[in-house]
This record gives C-alpha cells, structure tokens and sequence, in this order.
DNA sequence: AAGACTTTTTTCGAGCCTCGAAAAAATAGT
DNA sequence: ACTATTTTTTCGAGGCTCGAAAAAAGTCTT
C-alpha cells in the first residue's frame, strides 16, 4: 500500500522540485521559483544554496539580465552544464545514432550508423550497439561518466522498460537491452518506445500547447501512439502500451503486418497505402520495401489528380480518423502531432481523418480538434530520451541530496 | 506546476494514511498500520491518539481479539461509525434510490421509488431527488449532518463531477445537480457516472482480484463501462470519459441510439440484441421499450435453439470482444467484470467475446482473461458511491485535524 | 555623488514533525 | 511470583519549513 512521508522525503522532493524548476524554466531567479513551486523564500535559498555548492546548479553571471528594474537584481539560476552526463540511442529501421549530452541538455558528441536491422543477427546488434556506446563514452570518467542510458525503439517494450518484446524492424525479440548495457557499461539504463518519448519531447518544446493531454501519432512505414493523459505519459501496465495502430479498424479487414486483420496500420501504414495505392487486394502480403522516395511520388500523384492514389491516402485518413474518434470515446479530445516522413502528406489525410472522427462519439468537435505536423521524427524522439534521461538524475540522483552521490564527494575532496 | 510540500501537508498526509489503513483493514492494530504505511511506531501512535481524541477512531474492545499469542495484546483500531454521516443516491432508469450511511460503511436509512425518468420534467426529477433527500437527512444535525452527498447517475458528468452532462434516461440535458443540491441541503456534493462507482466497489469488495487495472462493463439497455488503470479511477479529462458503448465497431455499421452509427452499442445494448433477434434492419430505430423480461426470454430461446436469437447474441459479443481488443491494444488486458441484467446472458456472449479479443493486438493471451459476472448492478453502484463519498470525508475533511472542522469542534464544548 | 528607495536574497529563531531508544504496559508461560 | 514477550507510549534529538528581520545590490532623485 501507499508509503508514509517521512521526514526526509520531504526535502528529497523539494530539492526535485527546484531541480525541475530551474530545468523548465531555464534561468529563474530565486524569487521566480519560490512563486511556481510555493515554497517560501527561505526554503528556496537553503536548497539553493545546497546544489550550488554540489555543482548542480550554478549563477549567471550578472551582466545577462537586460531589463533594469529598481531593486536588487534578481540572479538567474541555471543547470551546470558539467554537473552531469547522460546517453540517448535510438534505434529505428536500418538506423542506430547515439549521442551524448551534457546536463543541460546540449550535445556534446554523437554517432550514427546504418545497419541493415532486419536481417542482422542478435549478437551483432547487440555488439553494434555495445561498441557505438563505448565509442562515444571513451574517457569520461568521474564526473564525466555518464549517469544515464535511454534507448529507444519502435516497437513494445516491457513496462520497467528493461527489455525490447518486440519490434517491427527486427525479427529478434526480447532482447533485454537494459540489462546487456548495465553490465557492458555499468551505466543504468531504460528501453523506451519512440513515440512515447515523442510525446515527452512535444511536452519540452511546446508546453503550452502540449500540456495535460495529447496525443502524438507516427505515420511511417506502421503507425504508433504516445499518448500523454493528466500529465503523465500513458503507458500499459504490462508493456510500452499504445498500439494505436493495432487498433482494429474493420473486423476481417485489410491484412495487416502483424498477421491480423483489419488494423488502422493495414490501411494507413506506408505499406497499406502503397498496396491500395497499386491496386493491389487488402489481403495480399504487405511489402517491407517501401522507400521514403516512393511515397513521396505516391503524394505528388495523390496531390495531382483523382485516382487509386488519392483513394488509397482518403482510405487512410478514414481508417486514423475512426481510431482517434474510437480514442476520443474513451478519453476526451486533445491536441494531436502527427510526426514522421508521413505527415509530409496530411493534407492529403486530413479531410478524411476529420470527417471519420465526425462520425464518432468524440466528433462532437471534430472542427476544433488541433492537428500538427512535424515530418522529422528523429530529432524529437532524441530529445525526449534526452529529458528522460535528465529527469531521472535530476529526480532519481541529485534530488537526494550530497552525501549518497559518491561521485560528487570526490568533487568537494 | 506542482506545488511544493511544506511541513503541515506532512502531517495531514500522513493523518489520512493511517485512517486510509483503517479503512482497508477493518480492525488493524498500531502495530499493523506501522508496517503498511511505513512510519515509525511513534509516529502513528501520536497520530491514532489524535484520530480516537477526535472521535474518527476507536479503540475495539479487549475482549473481542481470540488469538491469545504471548505479549501485550495488540488493540484494533476501527472507525468510529457516529464519526461521519455521508449520503449516496443513484439516478437510473425509471428508478431513483438513496440512503444515509455511517462513517463506518453502515446503512442507516433508505428509500427508493420508481419514476417516469422518460418523461419527468425537468423540474419534477430535480424536485423529487431534492425531497428524497430531505426526507432522508430530516432531524440529523451536528455531528449526524452529512457531510457529502454523491450521485451516480447513468450518463456522462462534466470532469469536475458537478453536472450531468447527457443521460440515455432523460431528454435533460447539463442539469448540474452538485450546485443544486449543495445550494438545497448545504452538503459538498459530487455527480458520478455509474460505471466508474462499479468499479470503485469492485476495488473494495475484492482487492485481491480488482487492485492495479480492471475494467468494469455494464450490460444493459446500453453499455456502459468504469476503467481501473494503476489503482485509479480513469476518467476523461473533460468528461466522466469511459464511454465505451460508443468506440465504434463497424464504420457505417448498424444505427446507435446515440444517432451515430456502428457503435458496440448498436450491437450489444439490449435493444440491439432484440433488433437483431427480431430480424429487423440494423438500421431501424432502437426502440427504448425493451424489457428485463423480454430479455430473459430471448436469452432462453437463445440457449434452447440455434436461430436468429442466439445469432444475435454472437453479434452482441463480437462487437463486444472487438471493443475490448482494441482497449487491449491500447493498455494491457485485465480482468473485466460484466455487470447487469445482460451479464445474465454472459454464457450466449462468451465465445464470440474470446473469439474476437483472440483476433485483436490484445488476443494472445486471450484465455488467460479473466471474466467475472455480476447480475446485479444496483448494490455495486451504491456501495461504490458510498465509498467515494466517505474517502472524500476521510482525506478532504479529517486527515485535515481538529481545529479545521467547526461541526466536531462542537462536539469538545 | 550621496542618500533614498526598491527588490531580492540571506539569516535566524520558532514551531512542527518524525524518528529511534528507552520505558511502560499488558499478557502468557513457568 | 517472576520472567519472557510483544505492543504501545514517552521523550529527547534532529531536520525541515516558515515568517520576520536584516543584509545586499542595484536604481532613482536631488
């Protein structure tokens, strides 16, 4: 059952609490976080004054602020960059990059690699990815050293995010990466899903638009889902959770890449659109070999003229259309980013998209629903490993305050 | 943002853990709540010292523990019954029912009657349920005053639970019973979606069983369902949320009541299943006269023979099973407990159910669901109602202390 | 340029809260 | 009657947050 709050707790989260203050906000003054956090002054300059001495957070210097008020200048506090050090993976279709980051989010290296995902052995993938890790972690020792490791990929991990069960772009399953990179690197680590961690970096770049609720959906080659619900990133109780695009459409539909029938991805997977757009039966095997290059013809056409294309792009729409409204039914609407090279087309997917939600129970307001696009998906799913990653030393390593970080007792020594 | 925790949430934090443990336990001993909730011995001592001062606790008689191990014998701690009175009403189809209820769970009065809840008027159902009320609370003042009333309705509240929204039992629409009920009797009041206080009992009859994630369905003229996700109720973020009955199996499938079409609903609601056992279009208009006893005889037919009937139910359990899949696409699956008149006839539903979730992203483990039948849906709601209505008193008004609670107050004098 | 004014930040003592250790209480065994 | 055992209370120590007051670091005014 609920745990009690001891005493300790208590600074423990207030520490967290002005860690992630001075993270989301950047450069707040004292006084700025005492507001957001209500806490009063006192309390904000002891635990300040607390993680600059551990080199947590540090001054900025006092030429920055422009704007002269009357008064004693307020002193930004900001996150010492050096203060830590965390890696970020992710691996995609025939694609592994890492990188690593300083502990205020900035890059200080990274590497990446094609590899042919689908057919690579399990032992070979996993000594790729050993080596670009060590690669990239050569010489940083003590401090340097990093204090976290975030991987993500596509497909379903188990919920401790320890173990990859199973992924589309690779017939190996279970692999328990998180477990391989602790005991090579001796580094703690995660194994996300990527568009999970869409969702986290959507809520970094646009905290305003993308706040409580919202949803972040991956048209590639499949279709995935983060799903962020009341604040907290939504995931199953088992697993990564939000396999929007295995969301059954059509009972005894189009044939899907995982073997059943009649998902929203065999209609608006890469894949289901090509085969539509060829005239192809619903029922034929889907083809692995779609290039980004073909679809982006395959709009040009869609774009040009009435035809089996453009059929196949309004099949697609229909088909996300009904799964957002059947999503819609359950939670409420919320602002939607659709990400990836397939948002390059959502033109040609939103009108269909919007007149299936319409049908639906949670149509009601299908006008107001909010739609982004952002075609680049590697960079967004970089960032939300990267603040995952941070969030945890900030919460899970600094919050708990001197003496149970050995590394950091070597600093003061 | 969040708020941070200061010195005297400490306190009320840890006052409603221990009464939370009561409540859970029944009869535990300091020594026991010690243990669940983690805090010292002293700590809960000073603690349930203040809670018996306050008359929220008390001590069980000597007599009353059998087990004669060696030691002290340990004294169990139980919820003082005349501490609190709460009020819980259910609003559901031709019926609106209520009671009075001790802090201890104990029923102390009820009433019931039938109503033309079609065709009331608005005013008449607001007048009949603030009467009902009156009735009930005349002559309990001081400490025997309410102090919250909950009323779960069939139909979707707004997200702060004070207004209905929308019911499948009156043509009313945005009726917000909180206000008025809290302006008519003077007690916090909050409005419940039925479903949701299903699965709020289930989580207190059987925590062994309904403890993390469970979902609960409702089977009858319309369906209905409460979710359970990692130990909380799952509401819409605008919306008591949930609405099941509506995520659509078949785009462009048979007519809803709700007017829309293809809903789950539209299969398995029990005018659905008479429409189909009927042989009448799929799209003729639900007819909202269909009976229990009606029904009950259709499931008979159903068992005796192979025909339209029990193809009707094999319709209403494919739509059913879809649903669920899909739900198991999104989150993980769990048990799920089927409610009301129509779980009668769960043994005509199962085998389409299995069958469907066996062809969904959330089949493979489809034997292993767990299915639980409960006929009688009335006692669920209130019981939920009732303890949602006494957490709120213990967390929102006694883990609060003393001095905050002018009605006990009274009570020292 | 000196003093007044304003705002931010730090300091300090008070008041709570939880904790561990020790004491007290209550019962069963011998 | 005395010992052993377990539960519960008591008590002092240590921490934490808070409010008030002081200190600090500027701008504004004359």
């Amino acid at each position: 059952m609920t745990a009690g709050i001891r005493h300790d707790d208590l600074r423990r989260r207030n520490r967290g609490l002005v860690i992630a203050a001075v993270r989301r906000a950047g450069q707040p003054s004292r006084t700025e976080i005492a507001s957001t956090t209500r806490l009063s002054h006192s309390t904000i300059s002891a635990i300040s004054a607390d993680l600059i001495d551990e080199g947590i957070l540090a001054e900025a210097k006092a030429g920055e602020h422009a704007n002269a008020r009357r008064g004693r200048p307020q002193v930004g506090l900001s996150l010492n960059p050096e203060a830590a050090t965390v890696i970020v993976a992710v691996l995609s279709l025939n694609e592994l990059s890492a990188a690593t980051i300083n502990y205020s989010g900035g890059l200080i290296a990274e590497e990446s690699r094609t590899l042919a995902t689908a057919t690579i052995s399990r032992d070979d993938l996993i000594a790729e990815l050993v080596a670009m890790l060590c690669r990239l972690t050569a010489g940083m020792e003590g401090r340097a050293r990093p204090l976290r490791i975030v991987l993500a990929i596509q497909g379903i991990t188990d919920a401790d995010a320890r173990t990859m069960l199973w992924s589309p772009i690779t017939p190996h399953k279970d692999v328990p990466f998180a477990e391989i990179l602790e005991r090579k690197l001796g580094i703690p680590t995660t194994v996300e899903n990527d568009c999970n961690m869409m969702a986290v970096a959507l809520r970094w770049r646009d905290p305003a638009r993308y706040r409580a609720d919202f949803i972040a959906i991956l048209l590639s080659h499949g279709i995935g889902m983060g799903l962020v619900l009341k604040g907290n990133l939504f995931t199953g109780t088992r697993s990564s959770g939000g396999e929007f695009g295995h969301v059954i459409h059509r009972p005894d539909g189009a044939l899907c890449r995982c073997g059943r029938r009649g998902c929203i991805e065999a209609y608006a997977g890469d894949y289901a659109i090509w085969r539509n757009a060829q005239g192809k039966s619903e029922l034929s095997t889907p083809e692995d070999g779609v290039q980004p290059e073909d679809m982006k013809q395959l709009a040009e056409r869609a774009r040009a003229a009435e035809g089996p294309e453009r059929e196949a792009y309004r099949k697609a729409g229909t088909a996300i259309g009904y799964g957002i409204g059947s999503l819609f039914a359950l939670i409420d609407p919320a602002p939607i980013a659709f990400v990836g090279a397939g948002a390059a087309a959502f033109d040609l997917l939103e009108p269909a998209i919007r007149a299936a939600i319409a049908e639906t129970a949670g149509g009601q307001h299908s006008d107001a629903i909010a739609f982004d696009t952002i075609p680049d998906e590697l960079p967004l799913i970089r960032q939300g490993c990267a603040m995952r990653a941070l969030t945890y030393v900030d919460q899970e390593i600094f919050a708990d305050g001197y003496p149970a970080s050995p590394l950091l007792q070597a600093d003061i020594a």
